[in-house]
DNA sequence: CTACTATTAGGACCTAGTCATAGAAATGCG
DNA sequence: CGCATTTCTATGACTAGGTCCTAATAGTAG
């Protein structure tokens, strides 16, 4: 019989631990796993071996790489959601895909302001100026959205004159509608 | 006279190239750099040395870091902003700092939706209920806001019946008020 | 010529690993 | 119980991408 006292986890309940364990902190040595898991450095690096985790600064390289490309694509998105329909000054569509970010940890609801966020922006894209920003906007959000949801959101331009375009912005999920927005943008220069 | 056809760039000139170097791309070793600035490895390493530029390895768990902590500060952001001030159903405020990524590039000027996102979340956090969605929100946006300038929105709970409930937010940098919203907010489960 | 800066070279050491080999300990099973 | 098999540990040789320190060289200015 084993010794109950000093008992070590049989190996694929360390290996599903250690896994977790690398998952939610990339930056641990095999040292500190090794200590945490009472067994030598060795089995941790079979252990990884075996689960095909690359050693610590692969790991941080993987991390900062991720971080890199995120970073510009976050900057680089003028235009929330991805535009797949796009006549200046006419109407507009984006595509926009509900991710466990955007929703509420409570309730698994997107938060509003990420519909908000794609309808402003495709209000913004749709208008053939240099200068524009958002005035008004009343919106409308008729039903809840859901991670893993796409959200298609279509824009027409209802109204225009020197200065000021209306814009109404409607979004859908699988034909069912869940948002509406009318938002009154501002162009040309100054307030 | 110095040889026109081979010269190197003088010292401060190769530092200042270094730096930009290092920091539009912190993946790249000494040995890639000596190469790229046709000088030794050694030099690049004094360069370092002068300039406070760590190490590869010291770079990408900076930059990796701070993706984590990126990562986390985004999940956990149930609130837009920081919480400084919070009576539940009644008043509420919350300061946030606007960044370049929070601006148009072109203009300078800072996205309605994150104007928006922060006076939204505030509506969200100010009431006493676990569920809570957005139904409407009627905003206005008053003032440009630039990076670097500090929005605080103030929420005040103006109605509530059984299922409803309106927060009006205001925004404010420095006094001057550049958002406000009312925002009709659903308590209670399903829609 | 000398003083000085800039550059290069070399060696010892470090961390956090890799891979391969060998031996020890624990466990399963007839 | 003994023996096989799995699991773990130990050891040594090697790597990348550095650190730190010392020393030599090249070029330039006074």
């Amino acid at each position: 019989m084993r010794c109950l006292l000093f008992m070590r986890k049989p190996k694929h309940v360390r290996k599903a631990e250690l896994k977790e364990t690398i998952q939610n902190n990339p930056f641990i040595t095999d040292e500190a796993l090794a200590t945490s898991f009472n067994v030598s450095i060795q089995t941790i690096r079979l252990d990884r071996l075996e689960l095909g985790i690359p050693e610590l600064r692969e790991r941080l390289k993987d991390v900062a790489r991720q971080h890199h490309d995120e970073v510009k694509a976050l900057t680089d998105e003028e235009v929330i959601g991805e535009v797949i329909d796009l006549q200046l000054d006419e109407t507009a569509i984006s595509i926009m895909e509900i991710r466990e970010e955007h929703v509420f940890t409570r309730n698994g609801i997107a938060r509003g302001h990420h519909l908000f966020a794609q309808a402003n922006s495709l209000a913004v894209a749709i208008i053939n100026d240099d200068f524009v920003v958002t005035g008004r906007a009343n919106v409308r959000f008729s039903k809840p959205v859901r991670a893993t949801e796409r959200v298609v959101a279509k824009a027409k331009v209802t109204a225009q004159d020197d200065k000021w375009t209306t814009v109404i912005v409607e979004s859908y999920v699988d034909q069912r509608r869940v948002f509406t927005g009318e938002f009154n943008m501002a162009r040309g220069h100054q307030d």
